[in-house]
RNA sequence: UGCCUAAUGGUGUAAUGGUAGCACUACAGAUUCUGGUUCUGUCUGUCUGGGUUCGAGUCCUGGUUAGGCAACCA
């Protein structure tokens, strides 16, 4: 059921780059993480991007690590990235790194520097902000500004062999120091790392290129011919364009024809990036709960990360239709939380079998039932026989919720009273409360109840309406469960928009560990999951009016632990 | 006193000069062996002044508001 769905701007755009024939009709893109944390839902959106339009289009998507940082880089976050990727059931047709390109960018700069484009400053980097002036005030030109090319060259080669101290010099493009764009002051192209080495090249570079001077260059290099990326790199584009300017068709470019006079070029297209309510969706900050410990760990399942999603039990269907939903335009938003959950219900309200689970049990006795008891057989999923049947043992002795029975009851209470309505057992039996016991304190203990022998689930006499249905697990054979509920993380809907500490936002409430005792089928229906890709393939369950809950890697052989990826809808009012 | 973006119900998006539609949320009703699901219905919207046009959310123009831009980050 394909449902029509209008083209987003960043598609029209691509169309009509097609009909006009811009770069001999080929759409190649690419998706260019830094490898310096984990991936958020913010890069899925990126991500259904750069790899939809190359896969609606006939073209290619690239991933390419932009490795231009070392301070700050790492594989172990390479090898996460390139995992998610491929779990969310994208396929990228190279892996690049911006470091494939040290070589070419470095003769590039050379190149500049011939040309008397770019220049080494020697100030202090305090000094080079303080001339870059304002947004409303022009800045000054550097004293080294009309360095010879000579002594550019000299400095800069000897930056690059290690020769200078870490920000002691810097090479910066000659552009225009009054430029109404910040980004043309005069921006630094090259600096010197000699404290990190870079995970993949090592020691060879003592000199790294500055974003502005790597991305486009590379995009270039690969022959990418829509650079797409968020809206915070549009005053950026400028600077992008100025750079392939410098160069375009006299630098080899794996975009067919550069040679011969062909009209390639990459262009770069922003969007609005994603923003959800009571989440944060900064690497600096997940990366500071994870390091503080206010979170286990990158993959908690209350992280915004891909890997925290999928362990909170989101599917990657779900995250990806998550993203078609929410649209992209150049308008900055927020999307509302509910939708993500409105999304994963209903992927998992079809698949997901249902299973008793009792949180906050009391005793339930069947005062007229006899004998030893029995076993019923029960659908996984109402109505869906072809999703197959289990058993669930019946007795006497019931565990039931405490809620699910109020000695004085008003008429909008549905459920067990003495003396009140008759209540079936999910499944079972149509019951009857007659009475109650408490403990010293007060507390109920125990709920006594009748039940008719004619009117089992699937029997003539079960066809009787009841108000209300209730949960149950038989007390011998049911199983203690650890249940993690698990809510929003923050507090409050917009974290980044409050004055302070964003920690001081959490919501405290994000995590409540219970144990529920289980119908003994959750046992039993467990099994080691088989692995793909170094993750687990796990088993949905919907935990009859919990919501839905998947199996946590933390579960043995003898501990069960299911987490809460989502509550049902809730509309009965206290 | 700069440059760049953007502005459609509570939220997110569509309408490409021709009936302002869809989804989420909220509310109401029906159905239901999950107070879930499903179904039906309701509420709420083109930032603003002027102009072009038979006709403007859309084009022009002047405002207003919001966001971004001054890392040896990406």
């Amino acid at each position: 059921m394909e449902e029509d769905k209008s083209l987003n701007f960043i598609e029209q755009i691509v169309e009509n780059d097609l009909q006009e024939g811009k770069n001999d009709r080929r759409i190649q893109t690419r998706f260019p993480p830094e490898p310096n944390g984990y991936l958020h839902i913010g890069h899925v959106k990126a991500i259904c991007m750069d790899f939809g339009i190359a896969e609606r289009y006939n073209g290619v998507c690239n991933l390419r690590f932009d490795d231009t940082n070392p301070v700050k880089e790492d594989t172990e976050y390479v090898d996460s990235i390139q995992q998610d990727i491929r779990w969310l059931g994208f396929h990228w047709g190279n892996v690049f790194y911006a470091s494939d390109y040290f070589d070419q960018l470095y003769d590039l700069a050379i190149r500049f520097i011939k040309e008397g484009k770019a220049y080494v400053d020697e100030q202090t980097a305090e000094q080079i902000a303080e001339q870059k002036g304002t947004p409303t005030e022009p800045g000054t030109p550097s004293p080294y500004r009309d360095r010879p090319v000579e002594e550019n060259l000299r400095l800069f080669e000897a930056m690059q062999r290690g020769e200078i101290e870490d920000g002691k010099m810097v090479l910066r493009a000659k552009i225009d120091m009054a430029n109404p764009n910040m980004h043309f002051r005069d921006p630094i192209i090259y600096r010197i790392i000699t404290t990190h080495p870079h995970h993949r090249t090592g020691r060879k570079w003592n000199v790294y290129p500055m974003y502005d001077f790597a991305h486009g260059q590379s995009d270039y290099f690969e022959g990418v011919t829509h650079s797409i990326c968020t809206l915070e790199f549009v005053v950026h584009r400028p600077l992008y364009d100025w750079f392939i300017d410098q160069f375009v068709g006299q630098v080899p470019s794996n975009a067919a024809d550069w040679k011969t006079g062909s009209d390639y070029r990459p262009r770069q297209y922003e969007f609005n990036r994603l923003n959800i309510t009571y989440t944060v969706m900064s690497k600096r900050k997940m990366l500071q709960l994870v390091k503080e410990g206010l979170v286990a760990g990158w993959d908690d399942p209350r992280m915004p990360t891909v890997c925290g999603l999928r362990r909170r039990g989101y599917t990657a269907e779900a995250i990806r239709e998550f993203i078609r939903k929410i649209g992209y335009t150049k308008v900055e938003g927020m999307i509302d939380l509910g939708l993500l959950e409105h999304t994963i219900r209903e992927s998992l309200k079809n698949t997901a079998p249902r299973i008793c689970a009792i949180f906050d049990p009391v005793r339930l006795v069947i005062t007229n039932y006899e004998g030893d008891g029995e076993t019923i057989v029960a659908e996984n999923i109402d109505g869906n026989p072809e999703l197959g049947t289990r058993q669930i043992p019946f007795a006497r002795e019931l565990y039931i919720e405490r809620g699910d029975f109020l000695e004085q009851a008003d008429k909008n209470f549905y459920r067990l009273s003495p003396g009140g309505r008759e209540v079936r057992l999910k499944n079972a039996y149509i019951i009857q409360a007659t009475g109650c016991e408490h403990d010293a304190d007060g507390n109920l203990t125990t709920v006594y109840a009748t039940y008719d022998p004619l009117s089992k689930s699937g029997t003539e006499g079960g066809n009787r309406k009841t108000k209300a249905t209730i949960n149950w697990v038989e007390c011998q054979s049911c199983v203690d469960v650890e249940a993690r509920l698990y809510d929003r993380l923050f507090a409050v809907e917009n974290p980044s928009a409050e004055e302070g500490d964003f920690r001081d936002l959490l919501n405290p409430d994000s995590l409540k560990v219970v144990t529920c005792k289980a119908e003994q089928s959750l046992r039993s229906e467990m099994h080691r999951p088989e692995v793909v890709d170094g993750i687990a393939q796990v088993n949905h369950y919907q935990l009859l009016k919990q919501g839905f809950f998947v199996i946590d890697p933390d579960t043995d052989d003898r501990h069960i632990v299911l987490n809460r990826t989502a509550s049902l809808k809730d509309n009965w009012q206290k």
